[in-house]
RNA sequence: GCCUCCGUAGCUCAGUGGAUAGAGCAACGGCCUUCUAAUCCGUUGGUCGCAGGUUCGAAUCCUGCCGGGGGCACCA
């Protein structure tokens, strides 16, 4: 018996209550949810139906609840149904019930835990999107961390999602950078506005190498040397970032230019940005006005309209955000989820009004998440000179496990400071230790069972009767539900902290059962039970660690 | 000024309207001839920023204050 059966149930029960009492008022397995109690004594599920239908169908609350409890126990495989408080119906469940959750579980295996409550969507996401002008840093790895992790709950909810990252590859940002590659291969002081950081000049030096004639084309035609120098500086450095996200366990499956919105077609076919832009002016939501050309953002929400083409002419980078909508759009996306910085908070507005002239449903066609920044206080962290710390150098101080469960564990709209020797730290007051220890644990206990003789010949569920059994069969039975709230909320935290309450429930249950027989004690079905369970807790934390892009490891 | 996020134990933080508000750390005290003690058990610790409101019930929803972060470009 999972809870989600539980649920369904309940709501048969009370849809039948309330149609005895003649009331059209509809029941769904939504309502009748039921939810683990803190307290023991409150038994394995509660639920808190009976509270708040009492009001709509007329009745008393406890009254409700006693004709519920009544029926409920009557299901097969509740061991007791009663009332507490106000109107709790509180239900214990017999142990081979609650138990079969074990078998369930192994025999689901790398699938327990998927849903389909997304099923049929495609969802676009996209996230870091960071200047190829440099390295990423540590502002960009908590939405790396947060964006995949999203990704891989949002999959495990039966979404089709696509990761991607818009690469700022046009405009004065890009020049800048060429020239700053160009002076530092060609050994010049850097220009007055170049680039800091030593990286610029690693990159010159990799360009010189690769283009040992570039000094001659500089003496010669100095705009075809930075030309060259720039794209292959670019090239460069977008395989850097792009092999830092590998190393963090990120990956992207469309890397997309910015550049190619504003190139034109092959036979002289507008470029995407003048397309969008025509297609939006069939709409009636562009206008022209002082020598500028704008669109109507406010009438979708936006606190001012904005300009599409600044005094000289060039595009906005807003016109190319809006022909990338677009191109999302045709590429078949529903929702579009963009993964921000809370420092760009202030775009919210103009994005949304974007998805509004497209034609999109502003609530549900676009999601802008925004993600408080990340600061790590450790006082080690300044070696490198100026604040910008590495995500190459991060993973090589803290290494992707731990910076990414760090990362992952704390909603994204929660302000975070990280200390760098707590995440370092091979202590238990470091949860991803805690956690994969658990599933170490398990793999290990695996393996001396093997040893020992115990096998899984016998599954007897009704013999998992301790009380930390039946805690850990609780926690393992919540996963399912924590897997679709947390993609319905886009909070990916969820998982990790459920992760953690799971190892704990296992920890505990490790220490008061065995699964081995004690020195020369017979091995019983007893034990070969609890393999099933031990298998169980293993298997999901497994799933688990791996939505958030985490190893679990068979030994540490 | 406007928008937005945050304010919960000494610290770092969980808590999608439910029961006596939780975890880890810190402090103090226990369990290793063990299926690896990176685990486990116990004790101490609270005006959920403040004040109203909504309701059977509010840390959670609404309003107003107080305090802090971020944002309000024909930059990228």
């Amino acid at each position: 018996m999972t809870p989600q059966e539980l649920a369904q149930h309940l709501a048969s029960i009370l849809t039948e209550i309330v149609a005895a009492r003649g009331s059209d008022v509809v029941v769904t397995e939504q309502d009748t949810k039921v939810d683990r109690p803190k307290n023991r004594d409150h038994g394995d599920w509660a639920s808190n139906a009976a509270m708040k239908f009492a009001k709509r169908i007329g009745a008393n609350p406890r009254e409700l609840a006693e004709e519920i409890a009544a029926r409920a126990a009557e299901i097969d495989g509740v061991a007791k149904a009663e009332i507490a408080g106000p109107g709790f119906i509180n239900i214990t469940l017999d142990a081979a019930s609650a138990g079969e959750t074990a078998r369930r579980v192994v025999e689901q295996g790398e699938a327990y835990g998927r849903g389909d409550a997304l099923a049929g969507q495609r969802i676009n996401m996209e996230f870091v999107s960071a200047n190829p002008t440099g390295p990423l840093h540590m502002g960009h790895t908590r939405w790396a961390a947060l964006g995949d992790s999203t990704a891989r709950v949002l999959r495990a909810a039966g979404a089709e999602v696509v990761n991607e990252y818009y690469i700022n590859d046009a405009g004065a940002q890009m020049n800048k950078f060429g020239r700053s590659v160009l002076a530092a291969a060609l050994g010049e002081e850097a220009p007055e506005d170049a680039y800091p950081g030593e990286y610029i000049q690693t990159l010159g030096k990799r360009v010189a190498e690769q283009i040992p004639d570039l000094a001659e084309i500089a003496a010669s035609d100095r705009e075809a040397a930075l030309e060259q120098a720039q794209e292959l500086g670019y090239q460069l450095q977008l395989a850097e970032i792009k092999d830092s996200l590998e190393r963090f366990n990120v990956h992207f499956d469309v890397f997309f230019s910015e550049r190619s919105l504003h190139t034109a077609g092959e036979n002289g076919e507008k470029s995407p940005i003048e397309g969008a832009i025509d297609r939006l002016r069939a709409e009636g939501h562009v206008f022209e006005e002082d020598d500028a050309i704008w669109v109507r953002t406010t009438a979708f929400g936006d606190d001012k309209d904005r300009v599409f083409t600044r005094g000289n002419g060039i595009f906005t980078y807003f016109a190319a955000d809006a022909a990338y909508y677009l191109s999302k759009k045709d590429r078949g996306f529903g929702e579009k989820i963009y993964l921000l910085g809370a420092d760009h908070h202030g775009y919210i507005g103009r994005l949304k009004a974007i998805a509004g002239a497209a034609g999109d449903n502003t609530e549900t066609d676009i999601t802008v998440l925004i993600g408080q920044l990340v600061n790590l206080n450790g006082a080690r962290l300044s070696k490198r000179a100026g604040n910008i710390i590495e995500l190459d150098d991060l993973l090589e101080w803290l290494g992707t496990d731990a910076l990414r469960y760090w990362l992952a564990r704390y909603p994204a709209d929660s302000p975070l400071a990280l200390d760098g020797e707590k995440v370092r730290s091979r202590t238990n007051d470091n949860p991803v230790f805690y956690v994969q220890y658990a599933h170490a644990r398990t793999a290990a206990v695996d393996r001396n069972a093997a040893a020992a003789g115990v096998d899984r010949s016998a599954f007897a569920p009704e013999l998992l009767t301790h009380a930390t059994e039946t805690d850990l069969l609780g926690k393992l039975q919540q996963y399912p539900a924590i897997v679709a709230g947390a993609a319905e909320l886009r909070e990916p935290h969820r998982i990790a902290r459920y992760l953690e309450e799971l190892a704990a429930a296992y920890h505990r249950w490790y220490d008061n059962c065995r699964v081995i027989p004690m020195g020369e004690e017979p091995v019983e079905d007893l034990h070969r039970t609890r393999l099933w369970l031990n298998d169980a807790a293993g298997q999901v934390l497994r799933n688990g660690l791996d939505l958030i892009g985490v190893s679990a490891p068979e030994r540490l």
